[in-house]
DNA sequence: ATAATATTTAGATATTTATCTAAATAAGGG
DNA sequence: CCCTTATTTAGATAAATATCTAAATATTAT
């Protein structure tokens, strides 16, 4: 609980779009830097912003890691979504 | 659309709670102030991403001006969830 | 072992952002 | 008319952010 770095972290137009790509399926990192016009550096340090936010998980494999959506926490957000809907899904959260 | 701005204007926990404030009722700026500890001027600050991001709606009444939350924008941006979870529900956003 | 590939970390920099105080604008009340 | 109240705008500043290049780490292949 907690939402304050998942908002953030949803806030950059590249972490947006890499949700989007994950939504079809994992890919490795090299695959997801492969869409953007920045350095792989930069998307190395995007994806450790969605990681930390909860919103991308990672597992290495060998020589890539692989990251795919975590579901799970974009249920939390649209959550948040609904209690401003009236709803009182879980008033606890900020 | 182009969610650019109001995701960013999400990105803000005062602004988050302006919102949860004004699920409510409508309010007007100082009464909105008067939860917070910053000065009205920052809130008037954030009042005004939130209005530039399309979530609330402004009414100017004689010496006051109201806020309410915009259900408009909250539900196109709960669209852009849904796509994340499978759905094809409007394919063109970011 | 060495080289090549995949990814992250470190350090630097320019831009953006949240906040403040002070000043400006606007409306009402005596 | 002035004075008070409500709100925003302007200008300044400190902190956060996105990006880059270069270096570090880790794994696989020759």
């Amino acid at each position: 609980m907690g939402f304050q770095r998942t908002f953030k972290a949803l806030s950059d137009p590249i972490r947006r779009e890499i949700l989007q790509l994950l939504r079809i399926s994992p890919l490795t990192a090299g695959e997801i830097a492969t869409h953007f016009s920045v350095s792989n550096a930069t998307i190395s340090h995007h994806l450790s912003i969605l990681k930390d936010a909860g919103l991308v998980l990672d597992e290495k494999q060998g020589k890539y890691i692989t990251y795919e959506l975590n579901m799970t926490v974009v249920d939390e957000i649209l959550g948040w979504f609904y209690t401003l809907k009236g709803g009182d899904f879980n008033e606890k959260n900020n």
